[in-house]
DNA sequence: ATATTAATGAGAATAGTTCCCATTACTGAT
DNA sequence: ATCAGTAATGGGAACTATTCTCATTAATAT
């Protein structure tokens, strides 16, 4: 199980399911879920829950995450080296914080391009 | 409809269906997601997506979520004065960002105790 | 009043995930 | 190697949240 957990992107349980299986063909779609679950639990993967189904990432540095709102691609971004994210206030009393995630939101350039309707193109960054 | 948006803190559309139900008892719940989605395609709300059902929340200035890992509860955090989010590196090629969250997780107050005091110490639930 | 268009209720359909349980695999002691 | 006890699995049913369909109703403009 664990050889895939580091072997893709931000693979989704069923995509996973397909992985696994071209090893261990008998494998059960439950199986993977519990297994994922177990992982993650375990602090060896971590999910990206969010639109869509959750999704799944071998990559535990830490990082950040883009995602397109139209295509739902997720690629991963550095967070900048400046951040000092517990800046935030207004914690509920007692709570206890355990880490924090940032996620952008906007359009890949494959998504904008597909809006920019007709055959518009041209892009730039 | 968009009474509602601005009721409550951070409802599922299934809260929001029994709350909309009390002026509008023959509403179906198709009905509310409908709306949900239009009001927050056109920006009037926010969604929340995240483990278990999609939350909404009608709140547009700029703040963040903490979420407790273990019982959902979602709270609201000012963002700290001196962020910088855009200073995320690494995005693809051509994204246009256009906006972003932060979320953070841990375990709020109650489910410290629930724990603490159950003797379970590394089981999850 | 009528034609056109948009929104609705009701429920079926779908997707993703969890649950159940009989069977199988693994473990350690004999 | 055998057996008992425990843990993990496959297969599929069950569940949840959401979306879709479509006949009906409401709204709007003429």
């Amino acid at each position: 199980m664990e050889e895939v957990r580091r072997a893709d992107n931000h693979p989704t349980a069923d995509e996973i399911y397909e992985l696994v299986r071209r090893r261990l063909p008998r494998i059960s779609l439950g199986t993977v879920y519990r297994n994922l679950d177990r992982l993650s639990r375990e602090g060896v993967i971590r999910t990206i829950e969010g639109a869509g189904s959750r999704r799944y990432d071998g990559d535990l540095e830490e990082h950040w995450h883009v995602r397109c709102a139209d295509c739902g691609l997720i690629s991963d971004v550095k967070p900048g080296a400046d951040l000092n994210l517990k800046s935030g206030t207004g914690f509920p009393e007692g709570f206890l914080v355990t880490g924090w995630h940032v996620e952008y939101r906007g359009m890949c350039g494959e998504c904008k391009e597909k809006q920019g309707s007709g055959a518009r193109s041209q892009e730039s960054e």
